[in-house]
This record gives structure tokens, C-alpha cells and sequence, in this order.
RNA sequence: GCCCCCUUAGCUCAGUCGGAUAGAGCACAGGUUUCCUAAACCUGGGGCCAGAGGUUCGAAUCCUCUAGGGGGCACCA
């Protein structure tokens, strides 16, 4: 539908007197949804954009344009409205030809190709592999998962990537308190780590690990290397839950990279080769007995340390590499998706790029907003080291993935997200969610009925539960729909532009608005439309656009990661 | 002290890289089932877009300042 209006425009613009442009440049030529019907299905502000440029009247522009515009029978009528509008509104004829190529190509029909084939990496959640995931690491991976499919949709080439911390500190205070527990089975008085984890799962640990070792084995070692066994066997076995729980909420990676393999080699290390690459860049200074990286070249505050004066890397260091080496798989672009509460992490990890010798903008740091949790109207309180927390996995068993998917990704990532536990779960019969997928399992419903009727044959080799995906829909007659069913096709038609848009701005979450606007506009047209009647032509017609809303509400939903059930 | 994000209806939030008279859902009040699923539908009231300036044909949207909420400013991770 766009495409139609931008082709013909761009045709139109460059022939205007006097422009020596080239339209296709600069978004000149912007196409939006107008927010009443009464200014057509599609409109443009490109005459006022030309004006200045032009130095005439934005209306005189506009007569001008659509004085060329030739293609009548695309559409009913073109208004130029306000201050220089140029409305368009399609005819039913190109309208109904356009449900038609979206029932044959079926979900091939929204494929729009914005990417076309770019690589590009998504890291997400990468939470430190020392507890279960918390609701907060939920938001990044809904955003991370989505934004993944919706590129993937839009025809980029994407690779999800989880970036584990098993070399520092943390991971070995995870070792340690796992350690005290086990210790404290024999002897209670033996001391826990002062910032230890706290967490039961910690207990836990501890007891698995005397249940799978012999009781000979953990005698042969010393104590350090228990500990470091200890160590190895908790956070492996926290990183299978964590990739369990992704699993449950619907999130893949493709890969799992460690920081500690970035350290092998030690000489040869990708830690010590990307010190070396910055060094050879000159971005490397020793002071104090600390090896600096000079991040302020960049525009960062100060300049940060990469290793310390007793020897040791920082988090920073292996972060660098970790960075080097994703630029070194030749990735056309680089998304992190981060918590907001590492914000000021942002200017020396893009120091790192430029000093790399990419444009800044090689890597987009998304931020998700924290996750505020209550329990009736009362802050919980998160921490892991208290071991006080609301477990993502707890959530998805309280109230479902779904509708914690949902729920996520019906706010902006960038503003703060309140969950009240118990108001969601009390609000589960009221869930957006379910007015959606409501709506697509109704359809199913619709045409159970309409094969009992044998209005229409469902296809035994379907892809669903119920053939619907298969069936061969009896032809439709354009001049059945009423006004009703012509703003639903509009709104249907006008999905491609939404995903695009959303595509381009990274931003999955205006899936979920158009999904519920959709589902909130075929409830209506259900109840006050019969679909299977006795009039064999309306309902095959009235059968072929219900298979379309459905066609669309399943993709949008599989991009939000939420199911479309054909009952509930 | 410096930096980042947020502030839109009673509540939770949208608002398309500046566009036409600012929109949903929830909640609240009332109504709908001899009919393809009532997890649905219909009707109704609701707004100083935090405040003040500025930029321009046009600002909820961009800039500056102020107020409130959240977060960050390590040779920690």
C-alpha cells in the first residue's frame, strides 16, 4: 500500500520544476497513517517539506502533484487537505486485489525486506551466571528475543549471543559460598563470605554437589581444589537453569560466549591481542603500575584501567576483547541490550569501537528500564546477595509466559515498568494478552463451524492443529464487504508498514500495539457480522478476510514470542 | 556536585526520526447470550501532554531552565 503511493511520488517529485534533488534522498517523501478516517487511508506532508525548498505555497505544490498522479483506479479520491496535506484513499478494486495476494502468499505476504541479508549480532540478558534469572533480566531477554524476530523478519541475518561472566569475581564468590554452605552441613559455626550469595539456591548447590561426588573423591582433593570444583560444578549447573528458564520464556541464543575462553592462551590471548591492537593504536599508557586505555581520546569522562597494579585484568579488559572480537566476525551492525543501571558504561565502550576504527554507531546500546516489583502495592526487594528475589521463573510459573511476554513488551524499553505480582496474576482474566490470542483462536472456531456447514473443506495436511493453515478458501466477491470489512482489510493492509517502521527502530513493542488494535477491531465486527450464513458468496468472502486477520495476528504474535492457540 | 532515563485521563501506558480536533486498555456506571467461544460486545463521563521560556508555516514530540521520580558516577563486577 505504501509502496504503491511512495513509487508514484517519487516518479512525480523528481519531475517537479525546479527541484534539483533527488527525491528518494533525505526521507523527503514521509507516508503516514492519519489519525482520522476522514483524511484517507494514507497521507503524505511532502508538499509542505517542499515548500521551503521551493519557496511556494504547500497547497500549490500538492495540486500540482496530484495533477499528475495518473493511476485513478488505484484509488477512490486524493484530497489535498489542511495546510497542504495530500490524502489518498484506495479504491475497493485495489484494495481487494491486495487480500488477495496476502490469502495466497499467506505469512510470506509481510516480508519486507529492510534488512536486505545485513548481519547482525543481538547480545542480551548475559547475566552473571551465579543465580537464576530475576524479572528484570526477563524484560531485556522479551526485548532481546523480540527484536530478534522482528529483524529476522524484516530480512536480516541475526545472531543472538549471551555473553557469560564465569571469569571474575563474582563467579569465584559464587564458588565460595557454595563452598561455606557445604562446610556449614558438618560444621555450623564456619564462616560465610561477607558478600557472599545468600540465596537458598546457594544450600541447594551445595547439597547436589555432595549427592553426585563420592565422598572418596572430595576427600582426595585439597581445599583449593574443592573449592575450585565446587566453583565450576555451581555456576555450570546455574547457566543450564538460566538457559532452561530462557527456553521456558521462548528465547534461543545462537551462542554462548565465555569471557573465560577470551583469556586462553595467555600471550596469544584475544584479551592480550586486542591490548596489543589498542597499544599499537597508541591508546595504551602505563601509570601508577596500571595499564590505562585512554578512553577520553572518545569523548569518555576519564580514562579507565585495564589492568590493575597488582597484575590483574578488570571486567573492563576482557570487555574490550569481547568487543574486538565481535567486530572481527564481520557484523554489519551490533546491538547490546542493556540494563539501565549500566548506562554510564555506554561512553567507553564506545570508546573501544572508535578506537577499533569503526564509527561509533557500529554498536547500539539498547537500555531496558528497571523493573519495579510489588507484591499487593509493596516494593519486593532485589537483591542477590541477600538472596531476596522474584525468580523469572517464578513469574512465568505464577502467571505464564505469555502474558509476562506480553506484558513487557507493552511498554517503551526506556521508561520504568512497574509489576505487581499479584495484581497481574489477578488481572489474568483481563490480560491483553488473552483478548488477542482470543481473537485468533476464535477464528479457528469460525471456520470448525463453517466446515461443519461445508461452506469450506480444511485441508487434513495442515501445519496447525486444526488444518487451518491448509485450507483452500472458496473465491471471495470484492463488492460483498461492507464498510466495516473494508477498514478492517485497510488495517490489515497497513501491517507491513508497521513492522517495517518498527524494524527500522528497533522497537518490537509497536507490534504489540498494532496486534491489539487489531484484535480490538475485529471483536466488534464479529458480533455484529454473521460469518458462516446461509449465503454461500458472503460467506466465503466473509471466511477469506477472516483468514487474513488471522494470517497477521499469528505473525505478530510469533514475533512478540507469545503463542496463537486455535482454542482456549 | 556531574551525567543518563522518565513525567500524557482516577490507574497502567501508546502517540509513527515535528504534522491536521491528543488515543487505547483497566477501573467506574448501565446494558447484551433461543446467534460461528461472554477470555467477547454495546452505551457513558473523563486531559493546563509536570511547569516556564524559546526554535517555525506547525511542538506532547526539538532546545534551555525549573520541579518531581528512578538510575549511574571504582585500579567492583
Amino acid at each position: 500500500m505504501e509502496k504503491t503511493i511512495y513509487n508514484s511520488l517519487i516518479q512525480i517529485i523528481s519531475k517537479v520544476q525546479g527541484l534539483d534533488i533527488n527525491p528518494a534522498e533525505d526521507r523527503l517523501i514521509e507516508i503516514e497513517m492519519p489519525r482520522q478516517e476522514t483524511f484517507g487511508d494514507l497521507s503524505t506532508p511532502v508538499a509542505m517539506t517542499l515548500s521551503k525548498r521551493l519557496k511556494k505555497q504547500p497547497r500549490k505544490i500538492a495540486e500540482e502533484i496530484v495533477e499528475l498522479i495518473d493511476s485513478k483506479d488505484i484509488y477512490e479520491k486524493i484530497e489535498i487537505a489542511g495546510p497542504g496535506f495530500i490524502n489518498f484513499t484506495f479504491s475497493r478494486q485495489f484494495l481487494s486485489k491486495k487480500l488477495s495476494e496476502l490469502l495466497i502468499s499467506g505469512q510470506d505476504y509481510v516480508k519486507e525486506d529492510v534488512g536486505h541479508n545485513k548481519k547482525i549480532q543481538i547480545e542480551f540478558v548475559s547475566a552473571n551466571p551465579t543465580g537464576p534469572l530475576h524479572l528484570g533480566h526477563g524484560r531485556g531477554a522479551a526485548l532481546g528475543g523480540s527484536l530478534s524476530n522482528l529483524l529476522r523478519e524484516t530480512g536480516y541475518h541475526v545472531v543472538n549471543e549471551y555473553y557469560i561472566n564465569d571469569a571474575g569475581r563474582q563467579v569465584k564468590l559464587l564458588g565460595l559460598s557454595v563452598y561455606a554452605r557445604y562446610r556449614q552441613m558438618s560444621d555450623a559455626a564456619y564462616p560465610f563470605p561477607e558478600d557472599g550469595y545468600r540465596g537458598d539456591y546457594i544450600s541447594d548447590l551445595a547439597k547436589e554437589f555432595v549427592e553426585i561426588s563420592s565422598k572418596d573423591h572430595i576427600d582426595s582433593l585439597t581445599e583449593d581444589d574443592l573449592v575450585s570444583e565446587i566453583t565450576d560444578f555451581s555456576y555450570k549447573k546455574m547457566l543450564n537453569e538460566i538457559e532452561a528458564d530462557l527456553e521456558a520464556f521462548g528465547v534461543v541464543f545462537d551462542v554462548w560466549q565465555s569471557e573465560k575462553e577470551l583469556f586462553k592462551g595467555n600471550s596469544t590471548s584475544e584479551v592480550q591481542r586486542a591490548i596489543n591492537d589498542l597499544k599499537d593504536r597508541n591508546y595504551i599508557y602505563e601509570q601508577d603500575g596500571a595499564l590505562w586505555f585512554r578512553s577520553t581520546e572518545f569523548g569518555d569522562d576519564k580514562d579507565r584501567v585495564i589492568v590493575k597494579n597488582d597484575g590483574e585484568y578488570t571486567y573492563f579488559a576482557s570487555d574490550i576483547a569481547y568487543h574486538r572480537y565481535k567486530i572481527e566476525q564481520k557484523y554489519d551492525e551490533l546491538i547490546n541490550i542493556w540494563g539501565a543501571d549500566h548506562h554510564g558504561y555506554i561512553p567507553r565502550i564506545n570508546s573501544v569501537i572508535e578506537a577499533l576504527g569503526y564509527p561509533k554507531d557500529h554498536l547500539k546500546v539498547l537500555l531496558v528500564q528497571m523493573v519495579t516489583l510489588l507484591r499487593a502495592g509493596t516494593p519486593v526487594q532485589m537483591s542477590k546477595r541477600s538472596g531476596e528475589f522474584i525468580t523469572l521463573r517464578e513469574v512465568i510459573d505464577e502467571i505464564g509466559a505469555d502474558t509476562t511476554r506480553f506484558l513487557f513488551l507493552t511498554r517503551r524499553p526506556d521508561s520504568q515498568l512497574e509489576v505487581d505480582i499479584e495484581v497481574a496474576k489477578a488481572q489474568s482474566q483481563e490480560n491483553p494478552v488473552y483478548y488477542v490470542q482470543y481473537a485468533h483462536a476464535r477464528i479457528n472456531s469460525i471456520f470448525e463451524k463453517a466446515k461443519e456447514t461445508g461452506a469450506v473443506d480444511l485441508g487434513a495436511d495442515a501445519d496447525s492443529g486444526t488444518g487451518l493453515y491448509a485450507v483452500k478458501l472458496p473465491d471471495f466477491n470484492p463488492d460483498l464487504f461492507n464498510d466495516e470489512e473494508m477498514r478492517l482489510i485497510k488495517k490489515l493492509l497497513t501491517y507491513p508498514m508497521v513492522l517495517k517502521n518498527a524494524a527500522l527502530a528497533h522497537e518490537p513493542h509497536r507490534i504489540t500495539f498494532y496486534v491489539q488494535e487489531l484484535a480490538g477491531m475485529f471483536h466488534p465486527y464479529y458480533h455484529r457480522n454473521r460469518v458462516v450464513s446461509e449465503d454461500r458468496a458472503l460467506t466465503a468472502t466473509r471466511l477469506n478476510l477472516c483468514k487474513a486477520v488471522q494470517i497477521i495476528l499469528r505473525h505478530g504474535l510469533k514475533i512478540l514470542g507469545v503463542n496463537a492457540p486455535d482454542r482456549m
